[in-house]
DNA sequence: ACTAAAAGTAAAAAATATATTACTTAATGT
DNA sequence: ACATTAAGTAATATATTTTTTACTTTTAGT
């Protein structure tokens, strides 16, 4: 999708407080690989909710604290 | 994505607490299809995130509200 | 019983996310 | 200066989500 509202996320700053995780760590824990981080860092697309959920438990956060959708009013 | 976690959804509850909405209605509301929202309540699968926050903006709730991830420990 | 609206089902096409592979560039330590 | 590790880029393949279309079944009202 993508015509209204952007998606945007906190990967890269909470990669860093937690201990300079690597994109790879990341990935890893996430189960995913690391061009996925490396793509969703750099906003080329926005992940699956499936894939929101699990990044946010690595980072035992709650989902809306690493993901926010920045909605345009139509 | 799909081996550890499964994600819940409380659209259909949410829809008759918001006045009997229809799928439609929530379809046209979210900007999908009905078919979207058919396969999102009959859980064929997850949706993006995006329409996750989307759907969630139009119960006006927040997001982990609508949608949750069971997670079975690995 | 009839009608209309809503919900369910299904198949295929289109769009988008993720994996795989491989190479390049930047950063860090020795 | 060299080696190593992390990050960036890119192309293609695979998987998953969403649309499109069309038809069937259920539900509610009259």
């Amino acid at each position: 999708m993508g015509i209204q509202g952007k998606i945007h996320n906190q990967i890269r700053r909470l990669r860093f407080e937690h201990d300079e995780m690597t994109q790879a760590a990341l990935a890893k824990a996430a189960g995913v690989t690391r061009q996925t981080i490396m793509s969703l860092e750099a906003n080329k697309y926005s992940p699956s909710l499936e894939l929101a959920f699990k990044i946010s438990r690595v980072f035992n956060k709650p989902l809306t604290e690493v993901f926010s959708y920045e909605q345009t009013e139509p």
